[in-house]
DNA sequence: TTTAGTGCAAAAGATTTGCAGCTTA
DNA sequence: TAAGCTGCAAATCTTTTGCACTAAA
């Protein structure tokens, strides 16, 4: 869980980013999160390290841009932080509790590729594709 | 194209909702879009009919609720606004222009199920499934 | 008539920007 | 040192809400 500061500070410079308090704390938070975090939930941890909110939505622009993290939409109006570097994979998300579980199984390509040769279209680049449920948990008490 | 008094009045009563003038302009509006549309296009288009922006998001999550809309991801950080009477589809989104294609293709299910009995979860509810690229216009400019 | 919908204006939230000062490479 | 970050405060934008009035069933 825990990230060294080496760690962080290679991560950036591969992306070609400065090193900068602010940029290793909200990658600190990204890579120890298990899950896609809200911009708003970075804010709040960020606040520890006197970060201004406006430096967390630069950095979280500026991340995207260098590609090192992909933004997921779970249908709550706005987006969640996730890094780009972890394997591909989908979201499983209990509307009842907020719960998300990664799906490793992504069976997407084969749509994809039947969709560039029918249509108009020269290539993809990426697919979103999540899932909303009920876990189990929840199930048992509704 | 062009969609008759009676056949908004009979969607909005079908599904438990009173006719007014803001509720038959928003549903004439999505019923009349070949793509998905953003508030601030349908709060545009609703400024000819003198109804203040107010009310359409509050038209819109009252379709929301009664599930006559959807609301799609195009990351754009805010949704777009579809009928949810169209049958079952996904979306190819260019990246350069903007362009939106329906996919009708829908080959997740499989996908599903195996995510369902593989996984903590009760049931899935719903998937959204969203794929950006290059239309071949775009691809030649380039 | 009763309940629900709407306009208007204000409030609340979210995100962006200008600018001066500070930090990184 | 030069270029790029950051804090702070203000400006923008987006969305929601209170309330009095009006319209739908």
């Amino acid at each position: 869980m825990a990230v060294s500061e080496e760690q962080l500070k290679e991560s950036l410079r591969e992306h070609g980013l400065k090193v900068t308090p602010a940029r290793m704390g909200v990658l600190r938070i990204l890579m120890e999160s298990q899950v896609p975090l809200s911009v708003q939930a970075i804010i709040e941890q960020m606040k520890s390290l006197a970060i201004d909110q406006a430096t967390v939505y630069r950095t979280l622009n500026t991340f995207e841009t260098a590609g090192l993290v992909h933004v997921i939409d779970f249908q709550y109006g706005h987006g969640h932080y996730e890094l780009a570097s972890r394997p591909h994979h989908h979201h499983l998300v209990c509307r009842s509790c907020g719960r998300v579980e990664d799906v490793e199984d992504c069976r997407v390509l084969d749509i994809e590729k039947s969709v560039v040769s029918k249509r108009g279209f020269a290539s993809i680049e990426e697919h979103a594709l999540e899932f909303f449920g009920t876990c189990k948990a929840c199930d048992r008490v509704a």
